[in-house]
RNA sequence: GGGAGCAUAGCUCAGUUGGUUUAGAGCAUCUGCCUUACAAGCAGAGGGUCCGCGGUUCGAACCCGUGUGCUCCCA
């Protein structure tokens, strides 16, 4: 079979995927063998791959491959998230470009479109994970609104309602306005805008009547400033620090609200600073987080002024109707007017927007459904602080910690129709029911009221966050809660590793760990591998906004999916960013080819095995021997680094070591030692034993790269079996004095190259190399003499002496010396190099000589180091002798 | 304002309990080669105030303090 020139991907990655999934390789039951479990972190069913996914899943995939080839019952589940806010906002957008009111065609048609929506899109990216090569278990594949997942969520809810761990409370929440919906802390980004800073004079008064004083005495002032004018008509209190001077007498005081005419109290509370604006504070509790706190610590009154999609209610009095924005621009004229500006001043500050919608967030006071966190975190806590759990990289223990100790409530509720729909069902007069049916929840109410009937109650419109539906996800994919103690969730729960981004480390890795200790009792996984977020070669965080996300499908098709693979987790620390560079794509394709090269080379000996009977006497072919043994030590001591490595989750530098050992040692040291000559024949057990290690390198590349090395696998010889699934022996331990042999002809190669480049010798004029060693070391030598001589066109001479009046370059190791004499070149050239290098060598010399002669060293250093430095010093000599021989003679 | 992390070659990063480190790798750069697997390659070369300052130590990229810069989280 003629193999083409270069690699080509295409193809071959289609066909062996399908091969795969034909062989059902990637399904798992239950067996007798030690399961290795990952659930992947649901994508939203609104998403397309991205390369967040890419490095996400790329990981995933690496551990469940190497696990499978050893010996494990690898079991990968996939699946996909509701992503109830962002799903909504597809179909609502998808409903408004046909004309489509969500609130004309009411819940349950809208819910048929979002299912049908979902139908249609939601599976797109599970699709594309196969396109990357991913080996999930696709019988598994588990949706977050799948039927007993559902009740599952339900359940949870009626069940830590039950245990009083879910309360129903008023709140201050972020309010998206657009959405009409509350939105979590971490959902809303803060970004530094242009404000104007208004400064706003309210008069002051004595008491709450309205006496009218104004004309016996003059009018007193107490001036706020505040970025949001148009939530004066929600103030009930100005805020002064009680240690600032200016305002001491007029605590107790109370200052009328401009426009409205309100009366409010003056109160004094050290939250205020004297440094900002003026030092007093306007105080509008239902519309500030802060001041909402003010107005709970002094009893304010809480006037809502807005409505929920941002304009004012009939509360605020005035501007009714109106959007808040437009308010803003109308008031500042009016209090202009009235005299109520003193001045106005720019001002940058930090406003929070919904990372959906885009809208600023209105701080709003809301009826939600809440999760008591202290009670629930506290197991969770502990697993992660006492190490049954670990974190990779652990640095993420601490920022873990600091989030657990300081828990706030979870707001659970979203003003969604896409979701769990919260079970609780209301009586006319307010009074509610949680239970899992709307029969169970009227049985409840009856007995509280008394001519309630069935068609009276209404259950809540709001649906749950869907984290508190990913909570459950490691073990609701095995029905860990719908069919409690089944055979599956034994076998695979706990699951063995998750793979996450640490944006998400409080969203969801911590809530699976309490969801985990409480309804399993068990921690729901043994390692969290954080990977860094993928970001642009200037280090901007890739978003649909910025436009800087590359097409994931087009880069697999450009480059291919193994060097996709290769390029995101070359340059992959755990849990540093990544600056994502297509430089490092083209970096995995010229290995790929580097590889196909390899296999070219390898097929075109199959025709030339020497099958007579000089050839088969392995043994009297010293070189190539060598060259066999040496790369079967350097295989095993790559090997045994490989699994350390990915023992510690360092799987970049496990790919770095598999890159150095195919490339340099294989390619560019192995193949060029173990190579026949021109139209040469080849030695079979040269030959059989090169195939073994190719093989064995691409089982150990496989999990990184699964196409080429699949491929490869089964075009070096006709073999059966597939690569994917081919089991991993461990290596025997290596024969260090072989690798250190090896290295060092090659630094001997390295030394004779330098020379022919220096002196200009041409690879074909060959050279002499007078070598002075021991008999014993000359044994050593020996073993490499005929390869060297062959690839670098030497004769190697023990016997011959040094011609004194001759100059020379040298190569020292040890005390061992290697010479070849200088034939042309430029000698000025030459001598400054010498020069250079023995400055060099009588400083180092130096400062090694310093050492030793410090007595405290000699006394405190450990005796290896000791030796070490006496080598040192003995090494810098030799070598000083040897340039002041050759400067002497030039 | 509170907390955390990071700073090593042009870029991305290794550097394990302080001693083969007057510091390594890959990529990029420069020079020479279409040499019978590979120009997506081969052979060579250059490139560093280990962020600044101070301390501990016989010895510091590494430990301690401090300053600077960047990033993130919380408010």
């Amino acid at each position: 079979m003629e193999l083409s020139k270069n690699y080509i991907p295409g193809d071959i990655e289609a066909r062996w995927y399908q091969h795969w999934l034909s062989k059902g390789y990637f399904n798992s039951t239950p067996d007798e063998r030690e399961s290795f479990t990952v659930v992947i972190p649901p994508p939203n069913v609104t998403g397309v791959l991205h390369m967040g996914h890419c490095l996400n899943n790329t990981i995933q995939d690496i551990l469940v491959r190497r696990a499978r080839m050893q010996g494990k019952n690898a079991c990968w589940v996939p699946g996909t998230d509701h992503a109830s806010i962002a799903t909504e906002a597809k179909v609502v957008a998808m409903l408004r470009e046909r004309g489509i009111a969500k609130s004309a065609i009411g819940r349950d048609e809208f819910l048929q479109y979002a299912w049908e929506w979902k139908e249609k899109y939601g599976g797109i990216i599970l699709q594309q994970l196969k396109k990357m090569g991913c080996s999930l278990d696709w019988n598994r594949t588990s949706f977050t609104m799948d039927e007993d997942y559902y009740r599952s969520v339900i359940n949870v809810f009626v069940d830590l309602h039950k245990k009083g761990w879910i309360y129903r409370g008023k709140r201050m929440i972020n309010w998206d306005v657009k959405a009409k919906t509350a939105l979590s802390d971490e959902e809303v980004i803060y970004k530094e805008v242009q404000s104007k800073l208004y400064y706003v004079r309210y008069e002051v008064v004595d008491s709450l009547e309205l006496t009218d004083d104004s004309s016996t005495k003059e009018k007193e002032f107490i001036t706020i400033a505040t970025v949001r004018p148009e939530t004066i008509l929600g103030d009930t209190a100005i805020c002064v620090n009680p240690n600032d001077d200016r305002y001491q007498h007029l605590h107790g005081k109370y200052a009328v609200v401009p426009l409205i005419g309100r009366r409010i109290p003056i109160i004094a509370d050290d939250y205020v600073t004297t440094e900002f604006g003026t030092g007093a504070l306007k105080v509008t509790p239902a519309h500030d987080m802060n001041d909402y706190q003010l107005g709970q610590k002094y009893n304010l009154e809480v006037i809502e002024t807005m409505n929920d999609d941002g304009t004012l209610s009939e509360a605020a009095q005035l501007y009714i109707g109106e959007d808040r924005f437009e308010v803003r621009k109308k008031i500042v004229p009016e209090l202009e007017a009235k005299g109520h500006i003193v001045k106005v001043e720019d001002y940058t500050n930090q406003i929070g927007y919904s990372e959906r919608t885009d809208a600023v967030v209105e701080p709003r006071l809301s009826l939600q459904w809440w999760v008591d966190m202290k009670k629930i975190s506290e197991p969770a806590l502990k697993a992660v602080m006492e190490g049954e759990i670990e974190f990779h990289p652990a640095k993420f223990k601490n920022l873990y910690r600091h989030w657990m100790e300081n828990i706030k409530d979870w707001c659970i509720s979203r003003q969604l129709w896409w979701g769990h729909r919260i079970p609780a069902w209301y009586a006319p007069d307010g009074t509610y029911a949680v239970a899992t049916t709307r029969e169970e929840a009227f049985e409840n109410l009856r007995s509280q009221i008394a001519d309630l009937r069935l068609e009276d109650i209404r259950q809540d419109d709001d649906c749950l966050d869907t984290w508190f539906s990913s909570w459950l996800w490691p073990f609701e994919v095995f029905k860990g809660l719908s069919n409690p103690g089944n055979a599956e969730v034994k076998y695979y729960y706990p699951t063995n590793t998750l793979v996450t981004a640490p944006e998400i480390i409080f969203f969801w890795v911590a809530r699976m760990i309490m969801a985990g200790e409480e309804y399993m009792k068990e921690i729901p996984f043994k390692h969290v591998y954080f990977t860094g977020i993928v970001r642009d070669k200037q280090g901007r965080k890739m978003s649909k906004s910025l436009g800087n996300s590359p097409d994931l499908l087009a880069l697999i098709d450009q480059y291919g999916a193994d060097a996709v693979r290769f390029g995101i987790m070359i340059s992959s620390p755990a849990g540093n960013d990544i600056l994502f560079d297509e430089a490092s794509l083209e970096q995995g394709r010229n290995f790929n080819n580097k590889l196909w090269n390899a296999l070219k080379l390898i097929k075109s000996w199959e025709t030339r095995i020497e099958k007579s009977a000089q050839l088969t006497a392995h043994n009297s072919q010293p070189s190539s021997s060598f060259a066999t043994d040496w790369f079967e030590s350097r295989l095993q001591q790559a090997k045994v680094e490989v699994e350390t490595l990915m023992q510690q989750f360092r799987l970049s530098e496990a790919l770095k070591v598999l890159y150095s050992l195919i490339w340099d040692d294989f390619c560019s040291w192995y193949l060029e030692w173990a190579k026949p000559g021109f139209e040469q024949p080849v030695d079979p057990v040269v030959y059989e034993k090169t195939l073994i290690y190719f093989e064995e390198m691409m089982q150990l590349l496989h999990p990184y790269m699964p196409f080429i090395t699949e491929e490869i696998y089964h075009l070096l010889r006709g073999q059966k079996e597939d690569l994917c699934i081919k089991q991993i022996k461990s290596a025997p331990l290596p024969d260090i004095t072989l690798i250190d042999l090896g290295l060092f002809a090659q630094d001997l190669q390295n030394f004779i190259r330098g020379v022919r480049v220096q002196q200009q010798i041409k690879k074909s004029e060959p050279v002499e190399l007078l070598t002075f060693c021991s008999l014993e070391q000359e044994g050593s030598i020996k073993r490499i003499e005929a390869l060297i001589e062959r690839q670098e066109n030497v004769r190697f001479f023990y016997d011959k002496g040094i011609d004194t009046t001759k100059t020379y370059s040298f190569f020292l190791k040890g005390d061992m010396k290697f010479c070849i004499e200088k034939i042309i070149g430029n000698n000025d050239e030459y001598k400054k190099e010498l020069e250079k290098d023995l400055a060099y060598q009588i400083r180092f010399r130096e400062s090694v000589l310093k050492k030793l002669s410090n007595e405290r060293f000699v006394q405190n250093a450990k005796p290896e180091v000791v030796a070490l430095e006496q080598k040192k010093l003995a090494d810098a000599e030799a070598r000083i002798q040897n340039i002041e021989e050759s400067l002497k003679n030039l």
